[in-house]
DNA sequence: CCACACATGTAAATTGTTACATGATTGA
DNA sequence: TCAATCATGTAACAATTTACATGTGTGG
């Protein structure tokens, strides 16, 4: 599944500009699907060629005009027939997880950084984002929450909470590990000061 | 992180050839990271380019000849900068998840497989994979596990848990739910059989 | 007899991100 | 005054997947 279909998928919850589009994806995808301008606006520019959505333009002053999509039957046909064709694939593609992996590569106040910077990122998603959306019930263009919203919702949150609880628990026993078995990186680290204060 | 600095870092448990560092990955890395042969063999041509892997070369009939790798000095050092450079991401990619927060564009039948589907899949991965893993300990050229690969695993299989556990409690409400309140997307699906049956 | 494991590699196609280009308004 | 919000779009770049190209041995 791309960019298209998702923006599509947005689309069918109201008309938006690209701009508002990567508003929504941001307040309600940001856990599972990420898109940048750079792929939403072609997208549109693509969905418009097909026919699948319409746009009003609004003119405005001191900045480029609001373009407005709105979905078409056309482009809500396409949609539920790509999405009942499509694979549900779940990819994680975690640098941080490698990371881990490899901890014993790593300086110990490095691992700590890094665990640290995950923790303080996984919170803020959890209690920013997500609290957020639920409050606002979807954000812009989203009324009210089809059972499906709040499932992917409800996904989110229990696995983010078990992965944070997960490595809240696990942090001090791995770094005290790490820290017992000098694999030789801070050697590396530092060159060849071979035995100083030893 | 790109797929060579992966290939360096499982070259760091011991040599090994491209072929074996897939099925290392598929082994070890299956549910944070993939890498096809399309990324991995381009990637060990640039790491013996760059001096950072030595190759030996086996030759066998009926096969081509098979290139082993192993880490060089310069390797180990150009691995422990990368690592300790790099920024921890972890992002996810779900259509499933995206399915089922339009689920309610899905017909009741599909959604109920997708849904199973990766019940399956989840479950495969977690007996199979990690069960497997663990017992190898490590697999392919890795010996003991260090305190952060288990720690990897064990984030694996954490939030592995916690996603089945989910799914498999809220799979019997959200089929309930959406078999309620058809949103039209079977209309849509048979054309316009307006009043059939009603 | 077919599929799978072994084994390496290239090329095309896909897909997406980042940076660039432009610029007014508003609030801290 | 500086940063953020609003607003669209393109182009260069990066990274990866998929398909292609080639071929033998083994087990069901």
């Amino acid at each position: 599944m791309d960019t298209r279909t998702l923006c599509l998928g947005v689309l069918s919850l109201g008309e938006m500009s690209g701009y508002d589009i990567k508003k929504c994806l941001e307040a309600s995808f940001r856990h599972f699907f990420q898109a940048s301008y750079g792929s939403i606006y072609p997208a549109l520019a693509e969905l418009a060629r097909k026919g699948y959505v319409r746009v009003r333009t609004i003119v405005q002053e001191g900045r480029p005009d609001k373009k407005v999509y709105s979905i078409t039957p056309a482009g809500l046909e396409a949609l539920r027939a790509e999405l009942a064709a499509a694979e549900p694939r779940h990819r994680v593609r975690s640098e941080f997880l490698v990371l881990m992996f490899f901890a014993h590569h790593l300086p110990p106040e490095r691992l700590a950084e890094v665990i640290d910077e995950m923790i303080a990122r996984w919170e803020r998603i959890l209690f920013e984002d997500l609290a957020a959306f639920e409050k606002a019930e979807g954000g812009p263009g989203v009324g009210e929450l089809e059972p499906g919203m709040r499932f992917a919702l409800g996904f989110g949150r229990t696995v983010l909470s078990a992965a944070l609880a997960y490595v809240r628990r696990q942090r001090p026993g791995l770094l005290r590990e790490i820290a017992e078995r000098p694999s030789g990186e801070d050697a590396a680290a530092d060159g060849a000061i071979a035995g100083a204060g030893d």
